[in-house]
DNA sequence: TTGTGTGAAACGATTCACAGCT
DNA sequence: AGCTGTGAATCGTTTCACACAA
């Protein structure tokens, strides 16, 4: 999961709860297909299948923004859309730019699921002068150096980063000094941020290590109290030793083999 | 945020919450700069900081893990890198594959996060036969006819699928019949996965639908009951009309404009 | 004295189950 | 008869606040 930095305390009545929020784009997705196949209504049951989620959740999710269903019937399915499209925003066009042009920068701003849904790709920006002009997804790349010019002129409160580790934080204070105050960060560093300014996070190698968590457990449950532990990485192995000088130590639930881990 | 399917529903005594799970590589990624700073010891509220959550949090979070700490002095770097390493299960090997070598798939086979931690990327596998042969990150691409005997040769039990989305499901049970039991998907699809296989999504523009309903929030917040909408995108002011045939039915929250949007 | 470890309280999200509308 | 909308019960997560160990 990215990881959202904290919003507004959801003070206000009128206020969506933030995991019915997060899940809104989902159910879009789901509509937008069957629109798409000119299906006329769906129920709850049929539409939370499609989103997979279960049923009570979306229709308790659905009564955060109204009564958009017809009992005994179902939702009607364009109507449906448009409510959400206009909860999240998207019947207004958001101009973004995208910071660091590098594989996944490229691979971001040629990825089509942005501009067919209220975003728009308003520049690409990098500060290796060599990319300056060159052209990617049809689009010239420009140099940092213009970073603030662009992002008043094109009225841009959304920033995408995805540079290395090293320039986000600085570039992100770039952005907001220069009126952004949303940013999809895929660089592996927690922003700092003043408030007001929302941050979300998306970590490539955070989600393979959440997923080796369970593939760990489900290994060790295959085979009970066997040994099964796969391949240990040289470099594991490699650099034992260190290990806190005090002595007493109550021991992990899973043993308290010395050894550190490459980085 | 990337949505995790339903997992084992924590009923093992020892089990650490899913919520505890999702910040452990955050943890470790913080720990490991202080590593290689050659700092030997933090304390919760250096290292929550550093990690961007509040100390109570972090403690409660190692308090399932064990008891790593030393009272009134902090955590050992070193230890708690390897005990969080352990847990995740990075002391391993993870041979990972990689299908769908387009921009993304490209991007993700060239980010150095994923081998720097235990995992290794096993092989690139894509359907277009012209890609086939061809060096991606030093990598000669295979073609998808040789998935199953890829998967099995190398044992890898980790599957990231980058595909358009229209492949992403035929792609995923390939993957499952060949012995994958965790995927990470990038494709906008939900997938259908029997039990005891885990996908964990990441959602590009779902992330940004999420940014943009908040910033829609600061925009109406700083200009009280004032217009301050942006501009309209075209396509959703050009077609209107569709809404439900029904007569009466109570207005969402926020007026009831009727219009639908792009897709 | 400092900072961990953890019960207990507060909060938020999910699920249940059914009243009520069509 | 069917399916939504929603209070009430449940479950998981976060925060509080302080006893206790070094």
């Amino acid at each position: 999961m990215a990881t959202g930095r904290t919003h507004r305390p959801a003070t206000r009545s009128r206020g969506i709860p933030e995991a019915t929020v997060a899940r809104l784009p989902l159910y879009l997705r789901a509509l937008t297909a069957l629109s798409e196949r000119s299906v006329p209504t769906v129920s709850s049951e049929e539409l939370a299948a499609a989103a997979g989620v279960n049923s009570a959740k979306l229709r308790k999710d659905f009564s955060y923004l109204g009564s958009y269903g017809t009992r005994g019937v179902g939702y009607d399915v364009e109507y449906l859309v448009y409510q959400i499209s206009r909860e999240l925003g998207l019947t207004q066009d958001w101009p973004v730019v995208i910071v660091g042009i590098g594989n996944l920068g490229a691979a971001l701003a040629n990825y089509g699921g942005f501009a067919s849904r209220g975003f728009r790709v308003a520049a690409l920006i990098d500060a290796d002068p060599a990319m300056a002009g060159k052209p990617v997804a049809g689009m010239p790349v420009q140099h940092t150096d213009d970073l603030e010019k662009i992002i008043r002129e094109n009225g841009v409160s959304i920033g995408v980063i995805a540079t290395p580790a090293g320039a986000a934080q600085q570039v992100s204070e770039r952005l907001i000094a220069a009126g952004v105050t949303s940013i999809l960060n895929f660089a592996p560093t927690v922003l700092s941020v003043p408030d007001g300014v929302d941050v979300r996070k998306v970590d490539l190698s955070i989600e393979l290590q959440i997923l080796a968590f369970h593939e760990q457990r489900k290994a060790g449950e295959d085979s009970a109290a066997a040994p099964a532990v796969g391949a240990v990485t040289a470099a594991a192995v490699a650099d034992a030793a260190a290990r806190p000088a005090s002595g007493a130590r109550k021991p992990g639930p899973e043993g308290d083999v010395p050894a550190v881990m490459p980085a």
